[in-house]
DNA sequence: TAATGGTAGGGGAGGAAAGCTTTCCCATAT
DNA sequence: TAGTGATATGGGAAAGCATTCCTCCCCTAC
């Protein structure tokens, strides 16, 4: 679609580049190629250097071989499933796979033959329908096939293949045969029970052996090139292939390598009316800046910013000017054509910029604008969708559909894999990229806006740094090869790994490996989700207390999947489940030879629950293979891992290793989520049998071997254990010694267990404080030359619920304790912690709670979820939604309930409002401190360190008990007498008048520690918004230093007033 | 055309329930 | 405006208060 409208009014100017000499020091970083800032063409984008590689002729007689960055059904209604990628070079590509037919399975019934099928589809009385059913169906074929429940009553072996066309004729087809009240049912005994039905956007590319972000090569003439003029999409080579031509590469040798993915990040900004979040409706777009970059590459090859209205020029980024926000919208949406990414991404791009461009657009009747996917005719739209799991939270999103390029938004991967405090843009850039990002307000983009070409720049730096963000992010993070081989081990395009939960993965995977062995899965009738729970695993009941002796940790590695291995339990082995087998009254002997099984019990066992599974040389389960696939893909990143010695990026691998491992424990997971496609309680129940089996036989070997019974030197104690896990206390003293035990001790249960059940010995503790179950410290050591670290589980250092004040006094005090073994130490820094934060010195920052906003329907009022409620009022637009966190501190207020008393941080900063001090120390910081002093000081101490008789005569002591009521009654600045209005006129009482001269003095060297300390931090911001010649006007909630900065800045204006009334007295 | 891995566990907060004390009202004795 | 003895005592209901227990919720360890 070229664009003419949006005509340029004017190229960037040439008097504005004299002004870029003092660019400040963001721009320089963004600057890169000087010949990009030459002024642009007028009215089009075309000819640029982004364009991609042009075809060399003669390519369509070649075979073409690209990366498949998506692959799904075209649509419900269509048979078609279209594929788009990049080829090595760069070529984009769509491609069409044809013929391919939708299907499922039905078990054929008895001594059923070819013959049969016409009349028993005949048999339907309605004409109509039947006429509708036969429409529908492309074929009929009796195949063999076995159920995945062989053992357990499914051992059909003939199978109907109902073959449709699309996706919706097989829905309808279904529905037919899955009603009992269907003819076909009653009168030729046909199975209700349907079989393979997986959603469709998943059918075609599982039978093609397609993974996600795979490698696909069509041979030379096999596939057909669709013509210009046909063309529906944008890409370079559109072709159409039969699914049978198709060659789907393994994810191996050199097929592990990645095309040269364009991944475009954007911002947009939004000017809004003052304390309003801006609405599509009412408020324009302004600005919109983009990044462009190849895959794996360091440097961007476009940098541009939309803008309305002129804007001074920008080194090293290109300014596209326009007069109407209609002009940008357009011209935005062609260039995003015109450099064709295949990723876009961007911060909290699916609920903010997506949305609102699209509904911005449609509020200005730009009817052609939501059309920059890579199909030319199909218009971008939004759909609400909900997200609900345990793991994940709760969340709604409004999702916009852009075929052929890949949507990452940082916002939700970032929530996925990291655990934070915040989630804003600033937090996140400061955690993982060590800077800080000026945050500016709404109503300050609007003043910005309106100014003029200079103040218009510096919104459209702001915003290209928004844009460069989310880049640097994804390289950083290694979010797109993390994603990547997420999509190629569990066979899931990458668009579901943000957008679906771990289910999908374990389908996708559970019906690859069916379709190579022909084997077929139930479609088992959702009834409703029964919430039947099973025993999980035991925790050991912790002897609670300090260890100065080394705690050995020795551990299963991963337990649950070496479980299902070594026992090879699957549904595919699954003979009967316990409690059925009881109810029926039968032996297991009996019921095998009922059921005519040719099985002796050599061939099968019978698990801790009670269930009956067969062994591997038997049947080979389908779980143990997909988890062992698993497995080494995580021991792959567990490898690297141990190779890398940057920690920041042993971070990420390690999140890496973690997420596979999640994966991994999926596949246990999905057979006992009973909401689930395909839950199996026999298994999740048997693997927790077998679980806790082993850790109570863990335990006992362990007491009962190193003991003096058996001539060691000491008893050794099990202290704790959780799950996959014993501590160990072996009694002595010498961390090398315990070390040596371990390893011992880990060898000989591992001897135990079948494999590849293994128990590793990893870590000892020491000194080790146990606090409670799930709840304990210590300083860990894999060596014993040198610590590792100090390693918490559980306590308040590593919760996200209590404010950061708690997180540093309790990591300082383990600290103090573990490392430094002072208590007293300890104790001297958390009394000083409490002054401090009764005298109100302790930053608003710190004070700052968050929690997650995880439902709609709250049965009681919660502190977080009334202040969102009450930001809702204030200003919906800005207030926190459902998946966000409420960061929230709790003030002084006329209530004694916390859901009243909790205010926003800003909110609090712009009016004033008093910290509960009170709070913080009695309900936050009191009990975690009491939990770790006690075990170490003894309840006696420890009550009076915390006591609060105790804290308040250390507080009073120290004086300025007053300062709170400060504001309410002016006091003399002297003697701090109340001043009597009359008579005392100044800032001193009549006494002290005649020390005025010195109080005086001392004011002003107060004031001038307060505007050097104000100095400080405004230089601070001024170097982290990269420009000393601007004003600061950051905002930003999750940034100490603007806490800080407003603090003071309300301390001097007081302080002002406060010299003033001197002027007055003298 | 729905889709959502599992259980165990600590600990904070709110709110109902149960228990105790105080207050109030009434009947009765003097 | 109509009706008025005064006082002490005990019992029981109602009200107020503190405590306990349970449930919800968050987030974490496996
Ligand atoms: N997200 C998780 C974490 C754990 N588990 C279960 C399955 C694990 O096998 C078992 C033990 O957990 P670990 O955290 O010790 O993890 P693994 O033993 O699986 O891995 P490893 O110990 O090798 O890191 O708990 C789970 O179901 N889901
Ligand atoms: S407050 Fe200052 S340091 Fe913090 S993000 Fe804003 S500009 Fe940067």
């Amino acid at each position: 679609m070229t664009d003419e409208s949006t005509a340029l009014k004017r190229p960037a100017s040439v008097d504005n580049v004299s002004k870029e000499k003092k660019k400040s020091t963001f721009v320089e970083k963004l600057e890169f190629e000087a010949t990009q800032t030459q002024t642009i063409d007028v009215g089009t984008i075309a000819d640029q250097a982004w364009d991609r590689p042009p075809l060399s002729s003669g390519w369509d007689r070649k075979p073409i071989i690209f990366q498949q960055i998506d692959a799904q059904a075209a649509s419900y209604d269509s048979n078609i499933v279209r594929m788009f990628g990049v080829t090595e070079e760069g070529h984009s590509v769509m491609c069409d796979v044809v013929n391919f037919q939708h299907y499922f399975y039905v078990p054929a019934p008895a001594n059923f033959s070819e013959e049969d099928i016409r009349p028993m589809i005949d048999s339907i009385p309605d004409e109509n329908e039947r006429k509708d059913f036969i429409s529908r169906i492309a074929a009929i074929e009796i195949l063999p096939k076995q159920s995945i429940w062989q053992y357990n009553g499914g051992n059909k072996s003939a199978f109907l293949k109902i073959v449709g066309r699309t996706p919706k004729d097989i829905s309808y087809l279904r529905t037919q045969i899955e009603n009992e009240q269907n003819a076909m049912h009653t009168q030729y005994g046909l199975s209700t029970m349907t079989y393979d039905n997986i959603s469709y956007e998943l059918r075609c590319t599982i039978d093609c052996g397609i993974v996600g972000m795979s490698w696909i090569t069509l041979p030379a003439n096999k596939y057909e090139v669709v013509e210009d003029v046909d063309k529906q999409s944008t890409c370079q080579m559109e072709v159409r292939i039969d699914y049978r031509e198709l060659i789907a590469h393994k994810v191996e040798g050199e097929w592990i390598k990645s095309a040269p993915l364009r991944i475009m990040s954007f911002d947009i900004e939004c000017s809004g009316r003052k304390g309003i979040f801006p609405e599509p409706q009412i408020d324009p777009v302004i600005t919109i800046a983009c990044v462009v970059q190849v895959q794996g590459s360091s440097r961007p090859f476009v940098r541009n910013v939309f803008t309305l209205n002129t804007c001074d020029a920008i080194v090293g980024s290109e300014v596209f000017e326009h007069e109407t926000e209609n002009e940008l919208l357009m011209h935005w949406a062609d260039f995003v054509r015109k450099v064709d990414p295949d990723v876009m991404i961007g911060y909290n791009t699916t609920n903010f910029d997506f949305p609102y461009l699209i509904d911005r657009a449609e509020a200005l009747g730009e009817n052609s604008f939501p059309y920059f996917s890579r199909l030319k005719n199909v218009r971008q739209v939004l759909k609400d969708a909900k997200f609900s799991s345990k793991a994940y939270g709760n969340s709604e999103s409004r999702v916009v559909n852009i075929e052929g390029r890949l949507q990452i938004d940082l916002l939700q991967y970032i929530r996925r894999e990291y655990k934070l405090r915040s989630y804003t843009l600033n937090n996140v850039s400061a955690r993982f990229l060590g800077e800080q990002k000026e945050d500016v307000q709404h109503s300050m983009i609007t003043e910005l806006q309106a100014k003029g070409p200079e103040t218009r720049r510096r919104l459209a730096v702001y915003c290209l740094k928004d844009a460069y963000l989310p880049l640097r992010l994804l390289d950083k993070l290694m979010a797109f090869v993390n994603m990547t081989e997420m999509a190629r081990v569990t066979g899931v395009p990458m668009s579901f790994l943000l957008s679906r939960g771990q289910q999908i993965k374990v389908v996708s995977q559970l019906f690859r490996k069916c379709l190579e062995i022909d084997m077929v899965i139930p479609n088992l009738k959702q009834n409703g989700g029964s919430d039947e729970k099973y025993e999980g695993a035991t925790v050991i009941e912790p002897i609670r207390g300090y260890y100065e002796d080394p705690i050995a940790t020795l551990d299963f590695s991963s337990l649950y999947p070496s479980i299902m291995m070594a026992h090879n339990l699957c549904y595919t082995t699954l003979i009967i489940e316990g409690p059925t087998l009881s109810a029926s009254g039968m032996t297991i002997d009996g019921y095998i030879k009922k059921r005519g099984l040719n099985l002796t019990p050599q061939d099968y066992v019978k698990t801790p629950n009670g269930d009956y599974f067969v062994k591997s040389d038997v049947q080979h389960g389908i779980l143990p293979i997909i988890l062992k696939e698993l497995l080494s893909a995580r021991k792959k990143a567990k490898d690297d891992l141990k190779k890398e010695k940057d920690p920041f990026k042993r971070a990420i691998l390690d999140g890496r290793q973690l997420a596979l491992k999640i994966s991994a424990n999926s596949v246990y997971g999905f057979t006992g989520a009973t909401v689930g496609k395909l839950p199996c309680l026999a298994i999740s129940s048997s693997v927790t049998g077998y679980g806790r089996d082993m850790i109570e036989a863990t335990k006992n070997f362990v007491e009962k071997h190193y003991s003096k019974a058996n001539g060691y030197e000491h008893d050794s104690v099990v202290i704790y254990g959780d799950t996959d896990s014993v501590m160990v206390k072996f009694g002595t003293k010498s961390l090398e010694e315990s070390m040596r035990l371990g390893e011992e001790a880990a060898d000989k249960v591992s001897d135990i267990f079948i494999n590849p059940i293994k128990l590793e010995f990893e870590k000892v503790y020491y000194p080790y404080l146990l606090i409670n179950k799930k709840r304990y410290a210590g300083l860990l050591w894999t060596n014993s030359n040198k610590y590792d670290k100090m390693d918490t589980k559980g306590i308040e250092t590593v919760r996200r619920d209590n404010c950061q004040l708690v997180q540093y006094v309790v990591e300082t005090v383990l600290q103090r304790i573990l490392i430094d073994r002072d208590p007293e130490k300890a104790t001297e820094f958390v009394k000083q912690t409490i002054v401090d934060l009764l005298q109100n010195r302790v930053d608003l920052s710190l004070l700052v709670i968050s929690k997650q906003l995880s439902r709609t329907d709250y049965a009681g009022k919660q502190a977080h979820s009334e202040l969102a409620a009450r930001m809702q009022k204030r200003d919906p637009g800005s207030a926190p939604v459902l998946g966000d966190r409420v960061p929230y501190v709790i003030v002084n207020y006329s209530s004694d309930k916390n859901y009243d008393k909790s205010e926003d941080p800003t909110f609090v900063l712009e009016n004033d409002l008093t910290i509960d001090t009170n709070y913080y120390l009695e309900n936050q910081l009191k009990n975690p401190l009491q939990r770790i002093f006690e075990p170490i000081l003894g309840a006696a101490k420890t009550n009076s360190l915390l006591s609060t008789a105790q804290i308040r005569t250390r507080t009073v002591t120290t004086g300025d008990k007053f300062s709170k009521f400060a504001v309410k009654t002016q006091q003399c600045k002297g003697c701090r007498r109340p001043l009597r209005k009359p008579f005392d006129t100044g800032a001193v009482c009549e006494n002290c008048a005649a020390e005025a001269g010195r109080l005086y003095a001392a004011e002003l060297t107060d004031l001038y520690d307060m505007e050097t300390k104000f100095g400080e931090l405004w230089s601070e911001c001024q170097s982290c918004q990269n420009s000393v010649e601007h004003d600061v006007i950051c905002a930003a909630q999750d940034c100490p230093i603007f806490f800080m900065r407003r603090k003071v800045q309300k301390d001097l204006d007081k302080k002002y007033n406060e010299l003033k009334k001197f002027d007055l007295s003298w």
